[in-house]
DNA sequence: CTTATCCTCGCTATTATTGGGGAGTTGGAA
DNA sequence: TTCCAACTCCCCAATAATAGCGAGGATAAG
């Protein structure tokens, strides 16, 4: 790791504020020498946060065009645990390229690089970094700071769950066991006959556990339940 | 980051195997010359791997025992992002006391920190270094380490999960938008005529897409599609 | 011993979802 | 052009889920 790096990482840890962490970015960029750092930052209400030193007429577009749904980087880095080189996404849909084009446009580079990151109750969020260059001389820099960068990403959003307390720690919904049963069998397809005679409860028992779980998750009905307990990692299917 | 570190890190790039995991773990111990190195892996389904330093004795009692429902360190690295030193956790209600003391008794150190990673899925698991040794001398050792203990543990995992057969690699059908967009917003709570008034269309033509998604994901009812299509990262929520 | 949480079971009534049909339009691909 | 997949709309009857009440026993923590 080079020395600099190493003040970098210190700087995160004394940040205090958002406003350290636009700066810290920025300061990041100049120091890799890139076009832009960005790190965005997505839970399971839908709800988004970001910073970086994408242009905000770009991002103006992004959450306007709720590019969010189709942006391959983001449903790429969602379901790997690799940090993902854009090159290796799947760019060939209509909507994908039209979405490329658009962010190319707005000045975003060409070749990307995008660390997936997640915490606990299924926090998500995204470190990427974005340049214009040809594709030997970007393998090379992936090459020679995957690790920083990795160690950058960890360490930048652990500040920013910091100070974003109204998000991450949500009400902990620990669920019961036997709720997590319920949501469980639920999720893999069972219905509430069949999760009722799994558990060897009756039916009417099986709805208070689905009642109290979605209450605990704050779920308008079944379904909603079953997807936060998901995405909040509570159940694993 | 010391050259060695750097070298371990290309040796866990290397692993072909899980042997080569538990070989390499042995390795760490040794090069930081502590007492126990830890890899731990979780699902809620109560499915677990690990390797590491352990004495099998321990490993034993622990699965026998079923301790993971009450390990401090598994809960508390659940909750958290940070990894944590075991002295932050609480180890105060009656059952936690009479496990440490157990724990201790089979060799575990006094000392202890246990980092949490977190991949797609819900997937968890923790990469654990526990020593015997005063509080002063171990938080030297953390502070000089910790960046160097989380790079090793982010690569560990990401090895442990190229070799856990767990992930099906089911040909992912692709949905079509529309039926994209009925998923999510299933998945954030909507009712069938919320999400039609949402999509302005009529909600029998919803029922339409909601019934090819649940034939194109081999689901039983809607809950079933919305958590298949979470879970292959169809949708993002 | 008190409080709290979990687990278990029951009722009635209303609303939402599902399964079985069928049918017309569009836009892009072969 | 022809074909296909996607998008849109409709009916009817059966089934599943939800909302509102209720209650008792077990287990564990403070």
């Amino acid at each position: 790791m080079t020395p600099a790096v190493e003040t970098i990482l210190e700087d995160l840890e004394r940040a205090t504020g958002a406003e350290d962490l636009q700066c810290l970015i920025e300061s990041l960029r100049d120091h890799f020498d890139v076009d832009h750092m960005v790190y965005h930052w997505v839970n399971s209400n839908g709800d988004q946060y970001g910073c970086g030193t994408y242009s905000d007429a770009w991002v103006a577009r992004y959450l306007e065009k709720d590019y969010l749904r189709i942006d391959p980087v983001v449903s790429g880095c969602y379901q790997r645990f690799h940090p993902v080189d854009w090159k290796r996404l799947d760019w060939s849909s209509r909507a994908v390229r039209s979405f490329q084009l658009d962010a190319i446009h707005h000045g975003v580079g060409n070749q990307g690089f995008s660390i997936p990151i997640r915490g606990p109750n299924g926090q998500f969020a995204m470190f990427t970094v974005s340049h214009n260059t040809d594709d030997d001389s970007w393998a090379a820099f992936i090459e020679a700071y995957r690790r920083d960068l990795i160690l950058i990403a960890y360490y930048f959003n652990q500040k920013a769950l910091e100070f974003e307390p109204g998000r991450s720690p949500e009400p902990t919904p620990a669920l019961s066991p036997r709720e997590v049963d319920a949501m469980t069998l639920l999720a893999i397809g069972y219905s509430r006959g069949q999760v009722a005679q799994t558990l060897a409860i009756s039916e009417h028992t099986l709805r208070v556990y689905i009642e109290s779980a979605r209450f605990k998750l704050g779920a308008h009905n079944t379904t909603h339940a079953v997807a936060r307990a998901m995405s909040r990692g509570l159940i694993v299917v």
